[in-house]
RNA sequence: UCCUCGGUAGCUCAGGGGUAGAGCGACCGGCUGUUAACCGGUUGGUCGGGGGUUCAAAUCCCUCCCGAGGAGCCA
């Protein structure tokens, strides 16, 4: 008897199989069992009655608790009733482990009592979809620049010093010397573009702010591809064609998942390029216009990004901040050199920043001005100092946040459920 | 770090000075088509910790811990 996946019975109507899973739910009417079996592909009703397995068994199915182990031996038949289409009768059946009471039940939990569970909330529907989609994003992704002629390339995670200065790092002990979490591959994505010329980095950064809000993790996934002779408007064009690809295949190949979250896919379906760019001065008017207070000399806050964001179905890109809002490898604009040749990616439905990037300073005086200005170690930034002395060129790049792209593409009012084991301020377990 | 709300049964919550409650879960029983099954019964408590006020505190006060939402900052 061949051992077959949930998501492969409707191939094996009429014949005899062997599922090996979990028992995900259970309901009885006396004289049969009804037991849901998940495998991981999916869930399937197995159907019990009484006479066609032993009696023992019979009393062993009606007193097992959820998320035992079990292997099921029986026949598959088509039903309509069912939601995959199929049902199994089941002859033979199996405990291999028989669970303790499971905490998760189908009634409704708080998030507080969840996250202390997510190793076993993981199993529920819904958390499975969620991974899934991840992984389509991320295997999307990858994708998308390695047919585009890019060259992966990793980061480290242990850097000597901070990337932007501005922002707190995870300290580690390095030998006796201090060593901090990367919060960035930026900086050695610029050295690796002078060698490759189109190049891209996925892993883990760190940042320890003490941020508490729908939108932030301590420990989060980051793309960030880096193309050397690019400029701002080019960097916009790529992150425009990139979203639109990620969006679109997980369309494509995950629907049903989209289906289960609910996620109106109508809005999605609206991510074409090119997106709606406005310069911040021109945000700045329309958010004035809306009644909204904006300066166009500050940086946005949650309000004005929201109001922004939710002006238009489509993502929307706001390019040219104020220089002194932003990191010190920023490239002014010529035309105007109060704003930096940046750009940041807004998603819609008030899911906010999925992209922040721009032209990088290419000038080593200016660089090392901007270095002594945000009172940066120059020692640290030597090596970087270097990419501007032996054939600097124009270069721009972005990073994108994958747990808040998973928010947005899933739907969900928080990150904690895009990353299978979130870390956040001041949680860390499991 | 700051602001707001919360912590009572395994879970979700009600009770806001005078005998500790409900639904779900679990357990026992019934039912040959259930989909969060249904029906009957049983079980279930350091009311977040400590201190105070009071004849009497889950309830009022102080303090600490933990959680949720928001701000700033960012992806």
């Amino acid at each position: 008897m061949d051992w077959v996946s949930v998501s492969q019975l409707k191939e094996r109507i009429g014949q005899e199989v062997e599922l090996r899973g979990w028992l995900d739910g259970k309901r009885s009417s006396g004289k049969l069992h009804f037991l849901q079996v998940r495998d991981g592909s999916g869930v399937v009703q197995c159907v019990m009655f009484r006479g066609d397995v032993d009696e023992a068994t019979f009393q062993r199915a009606d007193h097992l608790a959820h998320e035992s182990s079990v292997v099921v031996h029986g026949s598959v038949k088509a039903d309509a009733r069912s939601p995959i289409g199929v049902e199994v009768s089941a002859k033979g059946f199996e405990v291999v482990h028989e669970s303790e009471e499971y905490p998760i039940t189908p009634k409704e939990h708080g998030v507080a009592f969840l996250m202390e569970h997510r190793h076993l909330w993981l199993r529920s529907s819904r958390q499975r979809a969620i991974l899934r989609v991840r992984a389509e994003i991320i295997a999307a992704v990858r994708s998308f620049f390695d047919d585009r002629g890019f060259v992966l390339v990793d980061a480290p995670i242990f850097t000597p010093a901070a990337c932007e200065g501005t922002t707190t790092l995870f300290e580690t002990d390095y030998f006796g010397e201090k060593a901090y979490l990367t919060q960035s591959g930026q900086l050695y994505m610029e050295a690796a573009a002078m060698a490759l010329g189109k190049v891209y980095c996925f892993g883990p950064t760190f940042r320890a702010e003490k941020s508490k809000t729908r939108r932030h993790l301590t420990e989060f996934w980051m793309v960030e591809p880096e193309v050397a002779y690019f400029t701002l408007t080019e960097d916009m064009v790529l992150a425009e064609e990139f979203l639109e690809y990620v969006v679109s295949r997980v369309l494509e190949r995950r629907r049903p998942e989209l289906a289960l979250l609910e996620r109106n896919t109508a809005a999605l379906e609206k991510v074409k390029a090119p997106f709606p760019r406005l310069s911040h001065r021109e945000a700045v008017a329309l958010l004035l216009e809306k009644g909204v207070p904006a300066d166009e000399n500050d940086d946005f806050g949650a309000e004005q990004e929201t109001v922004l964001a939710q002006s238009f179905e489509k993502p929307v890109i706001v390019h040219r901040y104020p220089a002194v809002c932003k990191a010190f490898y920023m490239k002014k604009d010529p035309a105007d050199p109060s704003r930096a040749l940046c750009m940041d990616v807004l998603a819609p439905e008030g899911y906010g920043e999925v992209i922040g990037g721009g032209q990088r300073e290419d000038s080593l005086e200016a660089l090392e001005s901007e270095i002594r200005r945000h009172a940066l170690p120059m020692e640290a930034f030597k090596w970087y100092l270097d990419l501007r002395r032996y054939g600097s060129v124009p270069h721009a790049g972005f990073g994108l946040g994958i747990e808040r792209t998973v928010a947005w593409i899933c739907g969900l009012p928080h990150v904690r459920e895009t990353i299978p084991f979130p870390r956040m301020l001041e949680k860390i377990t499991p």
